[in-house]
RNA sequence: CGGGGCGUGGCGCAGCCUGGUAGCGCACUCGCUUGGGGUGCGAGUGGUCGCCCGUUCAAAUCGGGUCGCCCCGACCA
């Protein structure tokens, strides 16, 4: 493509709204542009790197044996109400009626639909396995769409399904998806990792997430160094490092007004992981006391996947209930539900003495009190591996990818059975499978730039080179450049040539800011001597080659780069 | 939904406190100039100051409302 008839609209300065790194530079670089929060247009060439990004997509799909198909955006809602979610989800589906006033959704997922459909179509064991993908516009009405393009309220996404006839058959999908996935995102030029992941409300037991380690993204995950392990903070184990051992005999301790860990921790000079805090919060079944160590965070998810939704108590609802005010209560003498964290288990502690002002030291657990075990604590950096023992890092990450392993919850409720060889009639057993390409996109640049702008992976470039001809005055650099354009065409290579009517300078700047990996330089004094400067983006370096082996240089390095992938 | 910030030519901003006929840089158009890292000079185009209501002789500026956008948090299949 010619530069100059080309839609690439660049910005010398960044819009004041942006903030994340990738949607500057795409904002700048004239990818993309904002509609209204959340909602974005991909501009020629940001469109490119997604049709580049699906193109690796369906590859990799359909090398698992996946089946492309398309279902609508627009969703009649018995479907969602068949199975549940039509209720259960919040504002965050798009909801309306049609001209009948029958209720309708936009699609922010497609559990519902592809199980509607395999229930109408799939009748024997025979029909199975299936695996169905679309690559299609997902809406969700996010309560607080940020970073760009990393979270939108409308988005394409790759979303795959599959269909067993066991659990022992679904283990074998997920596996071929998570190489599929490996492959897909190692392919895109990302760092990335698998993590274990919380199925939340897509059901099902088992799911992980792919993440790509960047400072823009929304998630944490917890590595251990050691052993390899690696989970979603939401329910990462960990161990936080234990206390010195205390000999301490059960006492009461006078604490006038200190109430919480930090003044009581100051008042009797111990470090604040020698006490317990206690939570009250109430739960559909009644009021659960959570106890976490002073020094650590209760992790509310932790927490809810023991006793299910919940809420913070209110003050005058601690002291109705525990018979003190907040601020005083400890596990001790209660007959409510107690859920303490493991870290608690072992060692002497501080607590509330439930009474006004008065603390305990020395309480130790099941002596002085008993609870339900758990890791409800959030972990964090520099806590030991739960499996090894190794030291745990804390990465923030984007979500790029998630697979889950459904089982019946859907096939159930929409009756999708199948008859098996007994003429014994069954669940289908599914699995559901998602990749964002725009965060694939967003992702990579947030890994890969430098200060003067976007660094493409090759696999993701809008353009394999760009050409840059500095002086459109002078006939020879015109006519050099041009030649070359045109046999890079002929060949196959696909080439951006910045034919405009400006300075090297901008010429330079432009061609850094957008991008494209390999940029190759005509310039007047190089083109005396019969030489052409071919540039890495990356690296900066250039080597000076001669105008007639360009191609065959080009060529050969599109050639290597693509062995090595 | 809670907290904070911001809406002034396409972009980045000043002006607002202390009301008096809207300004700067970039971009854009034309001419000359320059031609390897956003060239220099000159002449131009373009804005009902987000919107509504109010106060005032007079509102970008003061007051109220409303809409939009961004950030932090909650939420997030």
């Amino acid at each position: 493509m010619r530069f100059s008839k080309m839609f690439i609209p660049t910005l010398r300065e960044a819009p004041a709204d942006a903030e994340a790194i990738s949607h500057i530079l795409m904002l700048r670089a004239g990818y993309v542009r904002q509609l209204a929060a959340g909602l974005y247009m991909l501009l020629p060439l940001g469109w490119r790197v997604m049709a580049k990004i699906n193109a690796v997509l369906r590859e990799e799909m359909d090398a698992i044996g996946a089946q492309e198909i398309s279902l609508p955006v627009l969703h009649p809602a018995e479907v969602w109400q068949q199975t549940g979610r039509w209720d259960v989800i919040g504002d965050e589906m798009f909801r309306l009626k049609d001209r009948s006033g029958r209720d309708m959704c936009l699609g922010m997922t497609h559990e519902e639909i592809m199980t509607w459909l395999a229930s109408r179509e799939i009748r024997s064991y025979r029909d199975l396995p299936q695996v169905w993908y679309q690559i299609q516009t997902k809406l969700r009405d996010e309560a607080r769409p940020k970073s760009g393009i990393l979270r939108t309220r409308e988005f394409i996404m790759k979303d795959s399904y599959s269909f067993d006839v066991s659990e022992e058959a679904l283990d074998k999908n997920y596996e071929f998806h998570t190489k599929a996935y490996h492959r897909i995102f190692s392919r895109c030029g990302l760092k990335f990792l698998m993590v274990e992941s919380d199925p939340g409300m897509m059901g099902g037991a088992v799911s992980h997430e792919f993440m790509a380690p960047s400072p823009a993204g929304e998630d944490e995950v917890a590595l251990c160094g050691n052993c390899g392990y690696s989970a979603n903070v939401e329910l990462a184990l960990s161990a936080p490092p234990v206390n010195e051992k205390q000999e301490w005999p059960l006492e009461e301790v006078h604490t006038p007004e200190k109430r919480t860990v930090q003044e009581v921790s100051n008042f009797m000079k111990l470090p604040s992981s020698y006490f317990m805090k206690s939570i009250l919060v109430i739960s559909k079944e009644g009021p659960v006391l959570a106890v976490v160590r002073g020094d650590q965070e209760l992790h509310e998810k932790k927490l809810a996947a023991i006793i299910g939704d919940h809420r913070p108590a209110q003050r005058p609802e601690v002291k109705e209930i525990l018979g003190v005010e907040a601020g005083f209560i400890g596990p001790m003498g209660h007959r409510i539900r107690i859920i303490a964290d493991n870290s608690l288990r072992d060692g002497a502690f501080v607590s509330g003495a439930n009474k006004p002002h008065y603390h305990f030291k020395g309480v130790r657990a099941e002596r002085d009190f008993s609870a339900e075990w758990h890791d409800i604590h959030k972990a964090r950096e520099g806590d030991l591996c739960e499996k090894c023992g190794g030291v745990l890092h804390i990465e923030r990450v984007i979500e790029i990818g998630n697979i889950f392993k459904l089982g019946t919850k859907y096939s159930v409720p929409l009756n999708a059975v199948f008859l098996d060889e007994n003429g014994q009639e069954k669940p289908i057993i599914m699995g559901s499978y998602g990749i964002g390409p725009a965060r694939i996109a967003a992702a990579a640049v947030e890994q890969n730039h430098d200060r003067d702008g976007i660094i493409w992976p090759r696999s993701l470039a809008p353009f394999d080179v760009e050409i840059l001809p500095l002086n459109m005055n002078d006939p020879g650099t015109v006519e050099a450049a041009t030649v070359l354009y045109d046999s890079l065409k002929e060949s196959g290579i696909k080439a951006l040539m910045d034919d405009r009517e400006e300075r090297a300078g901008v010429k330079f700047k432009d061609a850094d800011l957008i991008g494209i990996p390999t940029h190759i330089i005509f310039g007047e004094r190089n083109l005396k001597e019969g030489l052409v400067e071919i540039k890495d983006r990356k690296s900066k370096e250039s080597a000076k080659v001669k105008t007639g082996e360009v191609l065959a240089y080009i060529k050969d390095l599109l050639a290597t780069v693509k062995q090595m992938s």
